[in-house]
DNA sequence: ACCGATATTCTAGCGGTGCTATAATTTATA
DNA sequence: TATAAATTATAGCACCGCTAGAATATCGGT
């Protein structure tokens, strides 16, 4: 008996994955294609051919949809950027990883935008920031470690440029023409000015 | 007769831009205190004390509103970096822009952020811009005239930078603790790796 | 094989949204 | 002051996020 409770009980957890990978699968689908006004509940619960309030079993709410596709964008963008930096090993890893940042927010910008809209309940820093976010940071931040003294300042604005550059872009306040020359610019910023060589210039 | 019909031409221009300008101020004032979401066409209608059509009337939608004061944002911005850049010709006017700047995403919030949740229709570049964002990102322009080739290009990523930096500190990704440094940073990468000197440090 | 209990799912509806056709009213003109 | 024109309000549509309570399906024990 208790092997057929576990059979079972198995059973719903897998039933139960599956449907929520269905309605965050659609939910990205519809955003990409359409946008995230048209991604409503009850669009979902068509797509899935579940009544309403079975989402709200699943997520609570319409946010809580949108922040558990967040967190895998988070994770996905990290992965990008762990293998960027770690395939650019010898040549200039921080050209890699923008590279690789902002072909994950051209190539995904619904995915990339939800990652960004909603604001943190909490700041970045403190003990309930979801892993993932801190994975994806991560991989910026040993860019520079080691490298500098502030390398977490660095981390900081590399993201913050990077972010920068994808939100203008998809917003359409860049032009796509100098999109290469942006990139190549934005790495020899934050590749060579190293503290200790950049002070040396200026002379102080 | 002809004189009559003027003055009354001419006061009821004057009523139309007084109430369109209370509009605007009062989805500005409950943005900032209760966020977007809040600002309701019903809502709008009730503290000007006119039916909801009458709004239609004057922004053709709600995301008409949102973007007449996303174009009011960036005259205001604009006249910042300004006032900044001027203030500060003997001093390091990137620094004192990039206060200026975040001074201002950090003051207004709400402001800010429908200033770029809207994507614009057409490209930066286009003859459609507004003349508001023009003039905005001229102020960024004018930093690196003449002291680079690539001054567009430079431009284009501090806005960048500027705007993650605000971004991420508005949505709680960046600790307010390193606030003075992390302006001082990104001061220092875009104030003195000018082409020339940085191209000569690499041994190029 | 059936019953009672538990878990799951659906129906139907609430209050709210952006938006608008049409009616009512005010305002200006002759 | 009567008529034409501009302005404003009423009332309603289709849709939204969300949920209480009814209906159904699934389970465990006898």
């Amino acid at each position: 008996m208790k092997q057929a409770v576990n059979r079972i009980a198995e059973r719903k957890l897998r039933d139960r994955q599956a449907r929520r990978a269905q309605i965050i699968s659609a939910a990205r689908r519809i955003a990409e294609r359409e946008g995230w006004s048209s991604v409503t509940v009850r669009r979902l619960s068509d797509e899935i051919s579940y009544s309403q309030p079975v989402l709200y079993a699943h997520f609570g709410s319409r946010e809580g949809i949108l922040a558990a596709i967040a967190i895998d964008g988070f994770q996905e963008i990290g992965w990008a950027l762990e293998k960027a930096r770690k395939r650019a090993a010898r040549g200039n890893p921080v050209e890699s990883v923008a590279a690789a940042y902002l072909k994950f927010a051209a190539s995904s910008p619904a995915l990339y935008e939800v990652m960004f809209s909603l604001s943190l309940s909490v700041p970045f820093g403190h003990s309930a920031t979801p892993p993932e976010l801190r994975f994806a940071f991560s991989q910026l931040l040993a860019l520079f470690e080691g490298a500098s003294a502030k390398a977490e300042i660095l981390a900081e604005l590399f993201w913050a440029s990077l972010h920068g550059i994808a939100e203008l872009s998809r917003t359409k306040r860049f032009p796509p023409s100098r999109r290469k020359e942006r990139v190549r610019t934005i790495v020899e910023l934050f590749t060579f000015p190293r503290e200790e060589s950049a002070r040396a210039i200026r002379g102080r």
